[in-house]
DNA sequence: AAGCAAATCACATCTTTATGCGACCCACGG
DNA sequence: CCGTGGGTCGCATAAAGATGTGATTTGCTT
């Protein structure tokens, strides 16, 4: 049997969805509640293996829920059942430690099959959500070596720099002199329109370069 | 319809996946090969709206024929269908651009409904995948300022580093003399261990002390 | 009351970076 | 064949950063 608590301050829909996991076999609704107030009570004592968790809630809101949770109980799998699909949010929760987030549309039969899946170590996720969280790894690499226009061997010095070498070192390492080094220094800062190494590195990061 | 192409090298899975496409109205199945010989030919004729794609493939592999596909034609969805559920691979495929992530256990019926999710704009993965993907979102923020010790003062001084700031515009933001700052910043490096601003800075962005 | 860490400032010195100016070689395209 | 950009190197100077030594104040702990 999977334990679950549930969080959920719209009466009408905490009491579907209780009607729904009651009628499930292999889990068992141990608590449904309408706000976080007690919810470090309520996690100590009802020990859940899963916890559903709406956003909206009045007081803490369901974002902030998830770490006291996992403090808590860290083993417990918290999914989130929310109506945003604001990316946000979506990023709080899971930085947070969420370990799901559907959206309310989702019909009954899959919340259902949701918590199964998170329970044993899957992350059920509605698939605009999915597709977010997916972007964000890309847009890392999107924009790339072209925007600037560096040349192989400037990345190669620019990589020196993020890895937090100096002038001599990166000079070793690709057998050129630290003139040479310096050169080459010179054409990112005015390429990349900064004028010193640690405004060249913060770039080359936040820009994805390296 | 949806135009789908397919690279399986497996023939039995192959035909399998066909004869489910095939099968299914709104889809058509353009075309499917055992290879990505001549994948730039073909999703350049073919046009896909949604591409299947299998890791294991003889030649080019389905993560680097991503990449190829995103190229020619951004706005087809490429969708990988693979055993791999390696964490790696993982990565580099959604780096490179794939839209969609499933393993070949999934139920066909799956496959099917998530050939739209990716075509309307969602990222079907499985339950897996995507908890790889979210736990690497978590780990980012495991170690934190407590464990270096850093004064609040200290992590003034060293946000104006992270913000790419001088010691004298720190001086100035913070209105505290230049030596102050060059002493701030004696005690963080010696806390962080390290001996230089890169080096501090690269630090306190990987820790996330900022 | 003594001890201690954090925060402030000072001065000195050495190293590293930033920048200006110039030079040579090579490959590639018009 | 000549211009252009990339890659290489040198020298010189000024600014920024790293480090040693030391000092004062404040507030908290013992």
């Amino acid at each position: 049997m999977i334990k679950v608590v549930y969080y959920e301050d719209n009466r009408n829909l905490r009491e579907g969805i209780t009607f729904l996991l009651q009628a499930t076999p292999q889990l068992e609704l141990v608590g449904a509640f309408a706000d976080c107030s007690n919810i470090r009570e309520e996690i100590r004592t009802l020990a859940p293996d899963v916890v559903l968790m709406d956003i909206d809630l009045p007081g803490m809101t369901g974002i902030e829920a998830v770490p006291v949770v996992k403090a808590i109980s860290p083993q417990t799998q918290v999914m989130m059942l929310t109506v945003f699909d604001n990316e946000e949010k979506i990023f709080q929760a899971i930085r947070n430690g969420a370990s799901g987030y559907l959206l309310k549309h989702t019909p009954p039969s899959e919340i259902v099959e949701a918590i199964f899946d998170v329970h044993k170590g899957g992350s059920p996720m509605t698939a605009n959500v999915a597709r977010k969280v997916l972007q964000f790894f890309q847009q890392q690499r999107s924009s790339k070596t072209e925007d600037y226009n560096l040349s192989a061997r400037e990345l190669d010095i620019i990589k020196g720099l993020v890895s937090g070498y100096s002038y001599k070192l990166i000079a070793d390492e690709l057998h050129i002199s630290i003139d040479t080094v310096r050169s080459h220094i010179r054409h990112i800062y005015d390429k990349l329109h900064v004028n010193s190494k640690t405004e060249a590195i913060l770039k080359a990061m936040k820009e994805g370069l390296v």
